[in-house]
DNA sequence: TGCAAAATAGAACGACCGTTCGTTTTATTT
DNA sequence: AAATAAAACGAACGGTCGTTCTATTTTGCA
């Protein structure tokens, strides 16, 4: 069947994506079934994603999902590469609109923050990924380490900026304050969505401040 | 075949473990069994671990490593008990011979740490295991999360002797520091196991001398 | 040494996996 | 409306999985 819901057709024949492009029918499942496969990923993982579950929540063949991809693998990457562009748009862009330095600084840790806090209920691809494929080489891998060095490097940058700005003590280590923030980040997943243990959203808020007040510059 | 090595024969048919128990040849392999086993699982996670794949590193047949445990979640427990008894004798009972405080406090983080550098080559079950478990329930995902919530309640347990016996500031927040302190681990098996990040186990050494510096008490 | 019990082997099962292929249906273009 | 291209289907393949069953071997004790 693989009915794809057109909101009201924009010409004859062809559909259009929020962008403006012209999307045929193909791209228009495909980026449903890429839709529903990072619903399915960020719950049970890049490695726990079948084909036959993932056709089956689109009320489609294992081979009509299949054809779109080619093969598995490549399934996993069109998934991370959305999951990337949706982390883009919903904790860096929006940050990129604060000043340059503490501001901004403040706002991508409060962003990623947000997103963590739902990702509690729903996972994150990032760290599940990182598990699954810390061992595994291939394109896999590759496409997930750079979408999170991507994403690392960008909070780096930020703390240099800050730093730039005279927002930072001297002689603090942006790499170090960047490690410290990460471990926040990840403690909060961790206990939060396994451990499930309550008060972990203020405990990381509480950490990040602390690092302010150690890293940055006396007022 | 299943030959378990006799280092040299205690007695005429029954062998002996360091404790002195007297063991059956059934509980040899069996012992036998988890050791490889947890070998693979630190590896490939909890969840890619198979009978198949063990029974041929064991040089058994499947059924022959099945009957072991009845069925595969008893397999997984058993490797769980396993990690979690080298994970005491490793990292917590050493560090009971510290005195309670501060020396204590840092031993346990000092063979945390040693432990997870080892684990950037082997993996760690109570990480990988998190995420394979964090949304299954079961009886697996149980006997995890009270794995881990016994050896964090320990790490707690030592951040509280440590403030009353003096050693920490007094508005010092015991599951704050712990809360931290755990960040910590998590960054650094995650940039170095997956990210092949160099320097993280010093930035984790230097992130707990900061954790220190903040919660300490004056000298 | 002999005999019961425990341990292991081996084959088979049903289920699910990713993938391939030929056919049929649906979209798009002429 | 006819012709062409794209998309989806359905069945089948070889493979691995956990599990079950029966037969065989090995072990431990009398």
């Amino acid at each position: 069947m693989a009915v794809v819901e057109l909101s009201t057709k924009t010409s004859r024949t062809a559909s259009s994506q929020p962008g403006g492009t012209i999307m045929h029918k193909g791209q228009q499942t495909k980026s449903a079934i890429v839709d529903a496969a990072l619903g399915l990923a960020t719950q049970i993982g890049l490695e726990g994603l079948s084909i036959g579950a993932l056709a089956e929540v689109m009320r489609m063949s294992k081979s009509g999902v299949f054809a779109h991809f080619g093969s598995r693998e490549e399934l996993q990457i069109s998934v991370i590469r959305e999951y990337h562009a949706r982390f883009e748009e919903e904790v860096f862009y929006p940050a990129l609109e604060k000043p340059k330095g503490m501001p901004r600084l403040k706002a991508l840790f409060q962003n990623w923050m947000n997103r963590t806090s739902v990702e509690i209920d729903s996972g994150c691809l990032y760290i599940s990924g990182a598990v699954e494929f810390d061992d595994r080489p291939g394109p896999v891998r590759d496409a997930l380490a750079s979408s999170v060095q991507t994403w690392l490097a960008a909070m780096h940058r930020a703390v240099v900026q800050a730093k730039e700005a005279g927002h930072l003590r001297d002689d603090a280590d942006e790499h170090q304050m960047a490690f410290e923030i990460h471990g926040l980040i990840l403690a909060l997943h961790y206990e939060a969505r396994f451990l499930k243990t309550p008060g972990s959203v203020t405990r990381a808020n509480t950490g990040f401040a602390n690092i302010l007040e150690r890293y940055g510059s006396a007022l």
